[in-house]
Formats: C-alpha cells, sequence, structure tokens
DNA sequence: GATGATCAGTTCCAAAAAAGAACCCAAACG
DNA sequence: CGTTTGGGTTCTTTTTTGGAACTGATCATC
C-alpha cells in the first residue's frame, strides 16, 4: 500500500495520520501551540527545508488544520493559524509530549513544564474515561466495530467476532 | 536538519517523535494495541513493505517499545510485544484515534466503538489535569522552561522570559 | 521421498520524498 | 542605489519507500 491512499482506510488512527503522520507535521503543529505563526519563524525553528515547510503548510491548510490568514497588504503576507480543527489536536500534542518526558528526558528532566491556569499547578495530563472519568488502562478496553465500520478486512484482531486465529504454538499466550 | 538528528533535539515532542514519528510506526503499534504480534500478520493487515516492517519492527525494538520473544524452537519464531514503555503510549494512540473519530469519519460514524470495562460504556477519551482534573484547554496552559532546559533556541515562543516577538503589523493580533 | 505450506525475514531495483543550496519577487528601509 | 524582510519556488543530490523475488528451516501432505 502506497501512503498517499491510507487516507481511504477504513481506520480513525490511519485516517488522521493521512493528515498528520507525515515527518515534520507534528513538529510544525507543535511550533503552532507556541504561538508561532509565520513561514521563516517556523523554518528557523525547526531547521526544515524550506520546500517542505511550504508544502506541509500547503496540506495542513487544505485540510483546514491550519488557515491561512492575511495579516498585511502590500505585499500581501501571512500567517498560519490554528482552526479550532488543529485545536483539537491539543490532546494529541500534549500526550505525545508527556510520554517524551516520561521515557525520553534525561537525567535533568523535562525540557518544559505546563501550568494549568485553572488551578495554578505544574501538571501532566491524564486521559480518562468520558462517563466515569476513571483513568484509562488498555487492558481494561474493548474495542468493537462500530456504525461506520464496513468489512472485516481492517477489524481489530481483537474484536467481538473476530478473535485473534489461535496456532500450535508452545510459548504463546495471551 | 536531519531527521535522525531528531532524538538530540531539547524537546520532549521532538525525542517521541524519534522512536514514533516514522511512517508506518503509529500504525503497528496501534495493531500491537489489537493484539496482533507476528511479523506476517502486521505484513498482512497494514500491506506495508516487508522491508520496512522488519526496519520498524527492529527500531521499536531497540527502544525498548516492543519486545521480541520467542513462542516457538524448531525452527525459533519471535512475536513482538508490547513493553510497559510501549503501553504507555496508550494515550497517544487514543488521542490520535479519537481525533479521526471527531474530524475524519464518513457520514456512517465512527469505524470502531471503545467499551470500558470499568464502567461498561462506550467511551471516549479525554485528557485531564493531574492536578485539578478538569478537562484541559490549550489556551488555559503555560508553558515554563523546565529542570532539563538548557538553552534559549529552543524555548517556547510563547514561555515566559521569552515572549513572541512582536513586529508592526495591521491585522495581527494574538 | 518429493511437494508444498508456514514464518520471518533479506536482497535488489525502481519510484518517491527529503535535504540543502540557490534563486525569485515585491516592498520597505537607509 | 543597495540591502533587508517575508514567503516562497527551482534544481540537484541523497534517503526512504514500494514491491517483487529469494532464502532457509521445519512441518504437513501426497
Amino acid at each position: 500500500m502506497q501512503w498517499s491512499e491510507l487516507d481511504q482506510q477504513h481506520c480513525s488512527m490511519a485516517r488522521t495520520l493521512s493528515v498528520i503522520g507525515d515527518r515534520w507535521t507534528l513538529l510544525i503543529l507543535r511550533d503552532c501551540f507556541l504561538k508561532v505563526r509565520r513561514f521563516d519563524d517556523f523554518q528557523a525553528r525547526l531547521g526544515i527545508g524550506r520546500p517542505v515547510l511550504a508544502d506541509r503548510l500547503q496540506k495542513l491548510t487544505d485540510s483546514f488544520v491550519l488557515a491561512k490568514v492575511p495579516y498585511r497588504e502590500k505585499p500581501v503576507r501571512h500567517e498560519y493559524r490554528l482552526t479550532q480543527k488543529g485545536l483539537d489536536l491539543y490532546p494529541v500534542v500534549m500526550a505525545i509530549v508527556h510520554w517524551g518526558d516520561i521515557h525520553m528526558s534525561g537525567k535533568k528532566g523535562r525540557p518544559l513544564l505546563h501550568v494549568h491556569a485553572n488551578c495554578g499547578h505544574a501538571f501532566d495530563p491524564v486521559q480518562v474515561c468520558s462517563e466515569c472519568a476513571e483513568a484509562l488502562d488498555p487492558r481494561q478496553v474493548q474495542v468493537l466495530p462500530g456504525p461506520g465500520s464496513r468489512d472485516k478486512s481492517h477489524m481489530p484482531a481483537g474484536a467481538i467476532g473476530a478473535p485473534p486465529r489461535r496456532r500450535k504454538t508452545q510459548l504463546g499466550r495471551d
């Protein structure tokens, strides 16, 4: 399969990655959340090649994650701003940063702290269940086909109706 | 900058992406969370090229996100399992899937549902503050240099001590 | 005993994408 | 007039992918 056909897959992860799964795209979005808005600022901060940056900003604009808005006429200049669709990526960005804080920081500790204006504390992001507000544990979550499921080819191996196929193994166990 | 130098950056996002930011890697991890464990199963489900799959599994094993464990001798065969470090990526995976559910699903709705064994309900993941348990809003979060910050070159544009540089613009506003 | 299937890769080559430098253009600045 | 700023585009070289074919050990089957 080609990477470019990813958006046709029947999977929310694949469809999301067709928008943000590129090398660089998430780093661009990180900077967007840090209020970077202009081409040259992105380029200088990221050290990304200018052609690649132009392409990524174009694609993010095409998919309505960023909006290109003029901030000056004569000559017309634009800046790139997160749309609501883009702002909704905040949990993705924070989850990635948090994993890096925990697993990839050196002995000196995390590079950045996040302070919550609501409560005034430095915090970590925690993912909870929308229904019972408990922190999520992957082993407590069951995956079922949803209304938009279509065929079995991309069904989860662990979903009801599609049990993982068993083989004759000696050491394997779930 | 080369993609391969990403892990040396002074940023948790960049360091995380040096592990999981590759094309295909997050899709491989999605399947890991769905209990896929074997080379040919990954290959068949993802439609990924075999050399690329071999490379990604190797890198994930090298970085201790997956562990390669034998499940049969004669001939020895291995399967790939999430380590704790890998399981800790669950919030990243769920946040990405949820964004796709909201923003990339067709009219038919999301392809998969997630049911929480704790409370028995289909749920969405919600990201909250570890200190006050309120749902996080990017506008309520301030970013400060942490203990592991080193120089100013990768400081957030919006951080204290490094305000976004103002320019003489007519239309720009924060 | 030969034939084929299973499983987990590796090798090889063509096609696509990224890295990096140079160039372009319009306007403002000095 | 020459330079700087801002936002790109072009071009060439280097890296990565995509895809098919091949390897090799072990079973299962004819």
